[in-house]
DNA sequence: TCGGATATGTTAGCCATGCTAACGATTAGC
DNA sequence: GCTAATCGTTAGCATGGCTAACATATCCGA
């Protein structure tokens, strides 16, 4: 999936037809966002492979973790995926064991999902790995530096949450 | 892949162990930026579907139309990926009729991969969509947070680009 | 110059992740 | 109670990562 979207102010132009120095802006603001993002995610995920488990896996995990357990169908939603995929994946949790599977008591067409002991530890460490890789990267950075980072990120999430909400 | 890590600062402070407030802002920051990074891609991300390509075939492309005609291993090393995940790939890219594959004069075990006129109209068109759908969401900021968010995004290609070149 | 080492791609085959279609079982609702 | 909706699974397809093993081609040292 790597990627290097080389950024070209003079393309931004092209796609945004010109119209105005804003819109030129945002475009290519939203250009180097996407560029840094995947980056940063690059950089993130290496330690990842090391917990032995794919990414979908982790992810889906660390809602369990965080988030309680969960049925199928809600787990498939949070991770917006279809109920097939995460069929699939509850199932190679099970298999490795960091997730167990109950029958629901109210609905028999539910299953119950939910982090073992050693779902949560393999979470905590993959999590650690990967959140340790990208603080030891931001070491670099003054207390200004950080800061912008950190409302960027709000930024990022406030607009992004904005545009889901609107699409659904 | 779908992702929500959920961000709890008290599981940060174990992470980090304590050690002192700098730190813990780190972890913090670190763990917001994933987030966020992986928010952002999600909903960049979709327009792509429409291309009818797969996002590996287009950040190859994508390489190839900025960067110019590659060998298969230039690209694979662009990419990140080992050679045969990349023959692939080409192989995609010239069934679909988006690049054009060519054998080296100088060495005969080369061949060099370039994007052909309609793999560039479909990667502008790709990215056109993609870049829309970010410069949409980013249209509810104000100039401030704009250049905020510019800010961040050469803060973190600055830091990756540095982690990366150490790593090397 | 020749022969082994190195470099470059390809093929085969594994696994993980996404999807849709079709199905079985269960519950809800009229 | 019968029909319709819901929930999950299974089957099958495509993409995209990997390693191992291979075929060529080039390089380099004896």
């Amino acid at each position: 999936m790597r990627n290097s979207f080389v950024k070209l102010i003079v393309s931004n132009a092209k796609l945004s037809g010109m119209t105005c120095p804003a819109e030129l802006d945002r475009f290519e603001v939203a250009d180097k966002l996407h560029s840094a993002a995947i980056h940063l995610l690059r950089h993130a995920a290496k330690p990842d492979a090391q917990s032995g488990q794919g990414p979908a896996r982790l992810s889906a995990l660390s809602v369990l973790v965080f988030g309680g357990p969960k049925t199928l169908g809600e787990l498939a939603a949070a991770e917006r995926v279809k109920a097939p995929t995460m069929s699939r994946i509850a199932a190679g949790l099970k298999r490795a064991g960091l997730a167990r599977i109950q029958k629901d008591g109210k609905d028999a067409r539910r299953i119950q999902i939910s982090a073992t002991a050693k779902g949560e530890r393999v979470l905590q460490e993959a999590r650690q790995r990967r959140i340790r890789a990208l603080a030891e990267a931001l070491a670099v950075l003054g207390p200004g530096e950080l800061t912008a980072l950190q409302g960027a990120a709000e930024i990022i999430e406030r607009v992004v949450r904005e545009r889901v909400i609107r699409a659904n």
